[in-house]
DNA sequence: ATTATCTATAGATCTATAGATAATGC
DNA sequence: ATTATCTATAGATCTATAGATAATGC
């Protein structure tokens, strides 16, 4: 089971160039190049040429393994969400309280989104993937996000309840959402975080924003370390 | 001074076709145009001639306005990030406590995002930038988040100083700048939320966010009731 | 004369397809 | 025979420059 996705001997014509990644298949290698040279010089901005340069392939190699630059894109957006929606599900089967789901889900999404290869949430807002190609993207990425908003809305603490003032006035529905959006930005404002600063101390900066989240949502110190000690139970039950 | 940037007059050869914004100069329109299509489809991904088409003139004539198109970008990112810095020096020289100047400055900024034309902020994040030609831009937004750094470090309440542990322990310092960076990207998440959904109220999501900022650094909702008041005054003060 | 456009085009890409070729596997 | 590459290239761009032209201003 090692090589699942190793290099099968050596079939074919040989390749004019050579690999940094030789351990991966040649479509592990192109996806690979493609994430790098994506998010450091961007998707438009980079051609299929660089891509192939990187592999050690010629550039019309690469459609031997696939139809369009696009698809290359899609698979990565692909794999990038679905281990969240992945996790996302799973805590729908947790018997812990909402904050303590949350809490999980927040540190697993901040933890992926900061040590996967070559920062690749990046490419979650290029304009690019706007493309009806996308569309299975856009939804995984929606149907996380809704997963988020249930979480956060059982997790609101009484005092920014009252401060939202009586439910169902369309005032305090426009400011829940915003606090939607606001603790999906902060679990996305890691992408940056990452972009800006050497990727160092995944810990400290997933306590952090999960913490930061709650803190959103009204909890105090005193709930907070209940909520982060039984949050990191639920995280340990989330599956590989 | 109504016509500053407007037309002067109908000088000069007349165009191929019609601008959807015959009230701007020429320079104004190129770059209004510019901005929308950047946005909407992506810096590189957005060619000359798109843009030209937009103006109502030939692809060759942007350049006797701008040398090139990478400058084009560079006074966009310019404009977007200047009134955010005059916004942070000018609060230095207020003398309300560090939160209320927090909480103007965020509350500033995120207006200014969330209700500049075309959502221009969403152009901070492009690896194009890494670019020599934008180092003045980089400058810029650095300085910010300095001033950013000041006023955050100077806003922790006592319960999260707490939490952080004995000052100048490597651990803490390292909390502390990722409480700096969590709650910058607080801010920029405006960018997100907005490209995510429609244009609408600036005011209620400005809200949301500084609180958000603000209950991050340990302030509860009866001091929160009271900043956000002084915030407000002193975000009254900062000159247009 | 000055200004702001235009036309035409050089030269450098870029993506994707067609068909040839050099390995291994059976 | 199958696989994974290669070479060659079509056709469509794309940015930027050179020089002509059609207005207004003096």
């Amino acid at each position: 089971m090692v090589d699942v996705q190793a290099r099968k001997g050596d079939r074919g014509r040989p390749r004019s160039g050579t690999s940094p990644r030789p351990d991966l298949s040649a479509t592990e290698q192109i996806l690979d190049a493609a994430a790098q040279l994506f998010v450091e010089r961007g998707y438009s901005a980079t051609s299929t040429r660089a891509i192939a340069d990187q592999v050690g392939i010629r550039q019309a190699s690469l459609y031997y393994h696939f139809p369009s630059k696009e698809q290359i894109l899609e698979v990565l957006l692909m794999r990038t969400v679905e281990p969240s929606v992945a996790a996302a599900r799973h805590l729908d089967t947790s018997h812990a309280e909402a904050p303590a789901r949350l809490w999980a889900l927040i540190a697993f999404d901040v933890r992926q989104l900061f040590t996967a290869p070559h920062n690749v949430g990046t490419l979650y807002l290029l304009p690019e993937t706007r493309n009806e190609l996308f569309a299975p993207f856009r939804r995984e990425r929606a149907a996380l996000r809704s997963i988020y908003a249930t979480l956060i809305m059982a997790s609101i603490a009484t005092p920014v309840r009252v401060e939202l003032g009586p439910a169902h006035a369309d005032q305090a529905q426009a400011s829940a959402d915003y606090l939607v959006d606001v603790v999906f930005g902060m679990v996305e404002s890691a992408i940056a975080i990452r972009a800006d600063r050497a990727d160092e101390e995944a810990d400290v900066l997933t306590t952090t924003i999960a913490q930061s989240c709650l803190r959103v949502l009204g909890h105090d110190s005193a709930e907070l370390r209940v909520i982060a000690a039984a949050g990191r139970d639920v995280l340990a039950e989330i599956p590989e």
